[in-house]
RNA sequence: GCGUCCGUAGCUCAACUGGAUAGAGCGUCGGCCUCCGGAGCCGAAGGUUGUGGGUUCGAGCCCCGCCGGACGCACCA
């Protein structure tokens, strides 16, 4: 099923060939801002009377007068030469009609389906998950599902920093300050515990830091010893990560670790070093990519010892040649542009096809504007934010509507304070710097997910006061301003799901949600369901079905639940 | 110093990739509950889009210069 903007378009290529205007480009027709101005609105003939060197609105009232369009609505021209759109109350039935028996709502699978790699989360090992992966995790969930459901092949990986020179002192530590109580209670917090403890003695001690260096050097040798306390490490903490991902509702296809192309990294730079690319520089063998920075690509360092860009090489590689990635895009923040540039640059250079994306995002910031910290100046550990989350949600729930059970309450409490979290990160630009506020992602009023999660309630709570399940039946008309107004917001989606791809944007559909959770408002407050006469309480009932599909759909697309009650 | 990103209502954020009179929420002020969940709806006030130029039918968006902020710049990931 084509979108109601591929038909305009396709109309108006029907319309420029009849006055002989073969191909004049990739032609846009867009909802307007301004209801005044219809529901679509073209620049086309703007744009063609520039490149023809025609006036615009003449142009325009050609264009006009050959569309054929009685069967969606009519078409004028307007101001400098835009031509409006407006949708005939029997298009919008017909096609709501149609959605109504669509499970897919009418959004179509694409006919060119890629294999797409979504690199995201990447936590580290013996470090606690903190708000600076909760981006990346919901980012890159929320476009492996929409991708996903556009009908691309995806592979999601959480590409886990499990090796580093960190394990030096994580491995001295381990030996000479772990304490066992500690690691069955809080494991994790038990890791972090030994680093830290090991890294300041080491920086007061040299024969500490010299003892963690050998430490490392043992691991990297394949010293059983230290494997076996390494490969703890590793588990222990992916044990971690998992509770975080169940409460997340996040999975993964792999979790390929860095540590798992070890084997490869001297062959990579080796070749590279072979074929030109690469070079010694100060000891370390580093790629020059002088037009994009005076700073070296280090992929060996002078100590032998490989550094992300090496494994970032050997993944890249692997992904292509193993997955025949077409597209790997990687849900990272913004301070490691320059790595990905380098990354890239270095990729095209060796020839590897592929869309190469560095999907970058903003920071979080507290209330007081500076990069969130907790009262101790560390950063804040993602599982107990969740858990504040969850805490927080439980009290609003239980205030609002205290007639649910125990179990209820669990549950909900976990939907809505889990997706508030989701929904304030999503519904923000990615990359801007927000500012993490509990109130406002809570909020029952503006553009949160308890506002979005409550339409939904309300709505389905129409459908149980029903004596017989719903099923659509025939045809729908619709008449008064609510319902064209909701209808109209509705046949947008199909188009806004394929445009967060476009940049990469999933604001754009969580924005598009909460305007037609607006316009549901409206209808609901003007249009009653139940009481109203057969006919139209038919048509209603299908739009508050589509609606609640719609909303669930959507919702779920960014990694967010809905509840039935709340 | 070089590079990247950002600057929009009092506050938090949008703006469908260059479209028409820049939109929401919070806060402020004023209306609407014999009616499906009022967790809602309707309305008002609030702006020289940091700033100065440029490009064109048309700029918050593109180009150049300033001002202000964040981040990154050789062996951490």
């Amino acid at each position: 099923m084509a979108t109601v903007s591929e038909i305009l378009q396709e109309r108006l290529q029907d319309a420029l060939r009849a006055i002989g205007i073969g191909n004049g480009g990739l032609l846009q027709a867009t909802p307007t801002a301004d209801p005044r101005h219809g529901d679509y609105q073209t620049n086309a003939a703007m744009v063609l009377g520039k490149k023809l060197k025609q006036k615009p609105r003449s142009l325009a009232g050609r264009i006009v007068a050959h569309l054929s369009l009685s069967d969606i609505g009519i078409a004028e021209v307007a101001g400098p030469g835009f031509i409006n759109f407006r949708l005939s109350p029997d298009f919008l039935g017909h096609r709501l009609h149609e959605l109504a028996l669509d499970e897919r709502l009418g959004v179509e699978r694409t006919e060119n389906p890629k294999t797409v790699v979504i690199d995201f989360s990447s936590p580290n090992i013996a470090k606690p998950m903190h708000v600076g992966h909760i981006r990346s995790t919901v980012l890159g969930d929320a476009l492996a599902n929409i991708t996903r459901f556009l009908g691309h092949h995806v592979i999601t990986d959480n590409h886990i920093g499990d090796w580093g020179t960190q394990f030096g002192k994580i491995i001295f530590g381990w030996k000479h300050l772990l304490i066992a109580e500690n690691l069955d209670s809080d494991p994790v917090s038990e890791l972090v515990r030994i680093y830290r403890e090991a890294d300041t003695a080491a920086k007061k001690d040299s024969a500490i830091l010299e003892e963690c260096r050998q430490e490392l050097v043992k691991l990297q040798r394949g010293d059983n010893e230290n494997r076996r306390i390494w490969q703890r490490c590793v588990d222990l903490s992916i044990e971690g990560f998992a509770k975080i991902y169940d409460l997340l509702g996040v999975r993964f296809d792999y979790q390929l670790s860095e540590s798992f192309y070890n084997p490869e990294l001297p062959r990579v730079v080796q070749e590279l070093q072979e074929r030109g690319f690469a070079e010694v520089s100060d000891g370390a063998v580093v790629v020059w990519d002088r037009a994009l920075s005076e700073d070296p690509f280090i992929i060996r360092k002078s100590d032998g010892g490989y550094p992300y860009a090496a494994t970032d090489i050997a993944t890249l590689q692997y992904r292509l040649d193993r997955w025949r990635a077409e597209a790997i895009w990687y849900v990272v923040g913004a301070p490691q542009q320059l790595h990905f540039q380098q990354l890239f640059s270095l990729a095209r250079r060796l020839g590897y096809q592929g869309d190469l994306q560095h999907i970058a995002f903003g920071s979080i910031l507290g209330e007081d504007h500076k990069l969130m910290r907790t009262r101790s100046g560390e950063s804040v550990p993602l599982q107990a934010l969740l858990d504040e989350a969850v805490l927080r949600a439980t009290a609003i729930v239980a205030e609002k509507n205290p007639e649910l059970s125990e179990q209820e309450r669990r549950s909900v409490s976990r939907i809505v304070g889990i997706g508030a979290v989701k929904y304030s990160e999503l519904s923000q630009h990615r990359m801007t710097d927000y500012i993490f506020s509990w109130d406002k992602m809570l909020s029952l009023q503006g553009n949160t997910a308890p506002y979005l999660q409550n339409a939904y309630v309300r709505c389905r709570s129409i459908f149980r006061k029903l004596p017989i399940p719903f099923s659509a039946t025939i045809s729908i008309i619709l008449r008064e301003q609510a319902e064209l107004r909701l209808a109209k917001k509705i046949l947008q989606f199909p188009d806004i799901v394929s445009a967060v791809l476009d940049g990469f944007k999933p604001n754009i559909l969580a924005t598009y949600l909460y305007d037609m959770a607006a316009e549901f408002h409206g209808f609901y407050e003007s249009c009653p369901v139940l009481s109203a006469e057969p006919a139209v309480r038919e048509a209603r009932l299908i739009l508050c079905d589509i609606f609640s599909r719609l909303l669930r759909t959507g919702l779920h697309l960014l990694g967010i639940q809905v509840p039935e009650k709340m």
